[in-house]
DNA sequence: TGACTAACTTACCAGTTCGTACATTAGCCA
DNA sequence: TGGCTAATGTACGAACTGGTAAGTTAGTCA
């Protein structure tokens, strides 16, 4: 296949120096998310590549900023699917259900993202901490719920004290735990929770879980 | 310091391999929680005890070995701690909101179990896999949780179809995410989870949203 | 077209890390 | 009280692992 016109290739490929960065960042995000930060091989990724361990040291620094490298493409990854929420068109009550549908898609959907996610708290997210990129960066779903809710509150529907970043994490929780804890909650009481055929049960469990917390009339005062 | 009296112990201890294996175990819990499986070094655990590495190798057999054992006992702590639940004296709706509380006290108050567990999902579980104590060990909070909900049932209080383990999942999630990911969720959304002034706050959210699930009157058929 | 720089390769090293061979001793029991 | 075994300590090594020194080549631009 190599042609002699192309402007000589050694082993098929020409230099490109996005195209090795992308590749070894998506090859260290298979790893790290596989085996975690301590687990994965800064040999072993390089392996992974079609280019070489010195390579992750002249792009990235070294195994700690290789990972926050990955953290932060995958946040954005996760920011750019939440800019494309549309639900507010819904009234409030179906929207806030579509909504933690999506999230639940999307949990279902990101595997590896999820188990970044726990090997960074397993290192205090320390990452992120030093990340410029990822310091507070918030998310889009927050702003789509924190506008659901006042549309919610002032149509009566919703309780009032209700709180953005709290339902954020309510809905999250749900959503993560099923993906991340699989494993351990398969092995002891025999159930997947990522079973396909359960899918739809709990994807509904999920939505009628949020609705009813927030349609239902608070005893306490 | 050393006497010349005293029967010979050569550091003021004496041989005692329950004690022995005891701390190997308690440090072994700390360090693994701490840093991970593939994060903790045999070496460090040692030299954080008062014995030695080969000690390890001794009773354990080696690091992977060592880990299971640390799982066993942790899960075995809390089993315990889940048989003396006593909150079946209730009416089926304070029941159910006391067990939420103890669930969200319990993971608070085991941060190191709570990161075992993501550490052990990371692993996908092939440690209690490969235990024959921890192997579909189940949960005495799920016999205590099936045993409410068919009060609630017939008392006609609580919708009929929910189930007992998928409801020990959604009271989990809330607790587990709480607590293992409070790191992330801080860096990212400048609220920290855990934060003592927020914790009753959080404890009557998940009451009230367990029991407004079970509570809500189902819309669909 | 030739020199310059970014992109890339190879070979290697120093420190680490799991595991073990071998030596020793405490404490129990006949 | 003396011997036996479980318990313990010491020293070491082979393989691994993150990182780098030194050199090479592709592509571009004056």
């Amino acid at each position: 296949m190599t042609s002699v016109d192309e402007p000589a290739r050694s082993n098929g490929r020409t230099r490109d120096a996005a195209r090795t960065q992308a590749e070894i960042l998506d090859v260290a995000t298979r790893e790290f998310a596989r085996v975690g930060y301590a687990g994965a091989r800064v040999d072993d990724i390089a392996a992974r590549t079609s280019t070489t361990k010195r390579m992750i040291y002249y792009y990235f620094g070294g195994k700690e900023q290789l990972f926050t490298a990955v953290l932060e493409r995958a946040y954005g990854v996760i920011r750019e699917a939440e800019q494309r929420l549309d639900v507010e068109h819904l009234d409030p009550v179906a929207a806030i259900r579509r909504l933690a549908e999506l999230t639940f898609d999307h949990h279902e959907q990101h595997p590896d993202f999820i188990r970044l996610v726990s090997i960074e708290n397993i290192h205090e997210a320390e990452h992120i901490a030093a990340s410029e990129k990822l310091g507070r960066i918030g998310s889009p779903a927050l702003d789509v719920i924190r506008r659901i809710l006042a549309a919610g509150r002032e149509s009566g529907l919703f309780t009032a004290e209700v709180d953005a970043v709290d339902l954020h994490a309510m809905i999250s929780s749900f959503c993560f735990f099923r993906v991340a804890n699989r494993h351990t909650f398969g092995a002891l009481f025999g159930r997947d929770l990522v079973d396909p055929a359960q899918r739809e049960h709990y994807r509904t469990m999920l939505g009628d879980m949020v609705i009813a917390y927030l349609t239902a009339e608070r005893t306490g005062g």
